[in-house]
RNA sequence: GCGCUCAUCGUCUAGCCUGGUCUAGGACACCGCCCUUUCACGGCGGCGACGGGGGUUCGAAUCCCCCUGGGCGUACCA
């Protein structure tokens, strides 16, 4: 194909969310892949449902992601010209009529036909109607061909028919005098010489009544693939009841866009035994040949797993910068404390998610550090006294404060007391932490520092029980 | 209801097109062991699937048909 034009076509009614965010980023991932085009379109022709909020939220998404645009955002709301000269020409060219029919009247129609058993479909009554004046209100009704077949070649589906006598008369002209979803999606994606329709399956049904637009206005028509849908643990499509599917919910639960990134693309693409992808392998690997049929289930255990992965192995300057905001959230002053990057480096391992990491990272900034009261009891005892007083001791006589040299004062402490770590090892842990599970000894007095490590071990004396 | 569509471990998937190499591979989760200064990381191992029924074939997860189940659509929403 030459010059591949894809687009990303959100209607502002609502956050990101993680199916839109995959269908995006294959979107993204395509035209990267063939140097070809990533259009933004912004469906808003419903003017009552779309709001500027929500398009704000999907653009600071799709830059959260890194899933940038090369044309657009561009908006339908301000191409309603355009939309109404090709409904014009539609209509004087015979290929669409007006229809006088009322809503109730339609609704009361479709109702009877359920009721029956039929098909709830138009029954055809403006078809031929003439002479009707313009003046009446009215809506304008593309006129759809009712014998054969329509039939498009899905890029991921495969060969999709349907008879034209399950098609309606779609309405492409509102009352009020805007035009409808799939009118404009044809115009739009035509004009805008999108060549790869590349969105959900939700449109696999909307792909037939699409194609005759483009034929009735001489578009060309062209190529479609349509993503499964996402579901939620219970099969059923994914929604809020599920949980969080906001994907800047997820930035603010402390997840890494890269883990995002990951985990949307294997949720029906995958490439031989491989999970983890960046940005650039995908921009390499990625074909819609690997892209599955089947809808899958959002498991967030996986993208846990993966956003851990990336907190383990990711920059620790970055993530530096990333974990103040959510430090800051706790109300702790990063800058107050310990070098961050240390920080970092010794929960790296310890954190699934940035937040996590903040609360592990909390006991640092602390003033003063609050026993958990089971720790206390056990570790912070009267007995431990000889033996903290003599870690202070060696603590203090070190010429510098790595973890090597913690170690070797520790080692020598223990030489020179015959104590076994196990004795007082949990209590200099309880001392600087106030619980029993954190990162090691030697690697938060490192963090610390000599002095505030044994301000703590001397705060921990006075508390003995 | 009708139309479209999908179907491999609990979940994401490889394999299917070009039947045999599949006693079905990997990953998440779960369980066990090892490592260990707690918590984690890590290493090793285990549990665990071709929805059902008919064909075709020497041989089917792979091809065909039916059934069942799921998803989507059926708007003057997109």
């Amino acid at each position: 194909m030459s010059n591949l034009r894809v687009r990303f076509a959100p209607s502002p009614t609502g956050y990101l969310h993680i199916g839109g965010a995959r269908t995006a980023l294959f979107n993204y991932l395509l035209a990267q892949k063939e140097k070809g085009t990533f259009v933004l379109r912004i469906e808003d022709t419903d003017v009552a449902r779309s709001t500027q909020e929500s398009v704000d939220a999907i653009l600071q998404a799709m830059d959260w992601l890194g899933l940038s645009c090369d044309e657009g955002p561009f908006y339908q709301s301000q191409r309603f010209d355009l939309y109404q000269e090709k409904i014009e020409q539609l209509l004087s060219e015979g290929k669409a009529y007006r229809c006088f029919c009322t809503q109730e009247e339609l609704e009361e129609k479709r109702n009877r036909a359920q009721a029956e058993g039929r098909k709830p479909k138009y029954d055809g009554t403006c078809r031929d109607k003439t002479g009707q004046s313009t003046d009446q209100p009215h809506v304008v009704r593309f006129r759809f061909p009712q014998d054969g077949e329509t039939s498009f070649n899905d890029r991921i589906k495969g060969v999709i028919r349907f008879a034209n006598e399950e098609m309606d008369d779609l309405i492409i002209r509102r009352t009020d005098g805007t035009p409808t979803y799939n009118f404009v999606v044809v115009v739009d994606d035509a004009t805008m010489g999108i060549n790869l329709v590349l969105r959900g399956d939700d449109h696999v049904n909307n792909t037939p009544r699409q194609i005759p637009m483009y034929e009735a206005l001489g578009f060309e028509v062209p190529e479609f693939a349509h993503v499964p849908m996402i579901l939620g643990a219970d099969k059923a499509r994914l929604s809020k009841r599920h949980g969080a599917t906001s994907v800047m919910a997820y930035r603010d639960m402390g997840y890494l866009p890269e883990a995002m990134v990951n985990y949307l693309v294997r949720l029906g693409w995958s490439f031989g035994d491989e999970e983890i992808f960046s940005m650039d392998e995908l921009i390499e690997k990625f074909s819609l040949d690997n892209v599955g049929k089947s809808a899958g289930v959002f498991n967030p255990e996986k993208l846990l797993w993966l956003n851990a992965h990336y907190i383990k192995t990711g920059d620790v300057s970055r993530i530096a910068d990333l974990l103040k905001v959510h430090l800051q959230k706790l109300g702790v002053d990063a800058d107050a404390g310990p070098d961050l990057e240390a920080v970092v480096r010794s929960l790296q391992e310890r954190a699934q998610t940035l937040v996590e990491m903040a609360e592990g990272a909390k006991f640092y900034f602390a003033d003063h550090v609050d026993y958990e009261e089971k720790a206390q009891n056990k570790f912070l005892t009267a007995d431990k006294k000889d033996a903290l007083e003599a870690v202070i001791r060696h603590l203090e006589g070190m010429n510098d404060c790595t973890e090597e040299s913690v170690e070797k004062a520790f080692a020598a402490m223990m030489e020179e007391t015959g104590l076994k770590f196990g004795k007082f090892g949990p209590s200099v842990r309880v001392a600087l932490t106030g619980t029993t599970s954190s990162p090691s000894n030697y690697e938060m007095i490192a963090v610390l520092g000599v002095e505030e490590s044994c301000r703590r071990i001397r705060a921990a004396i006075t508390a003995l029980v």
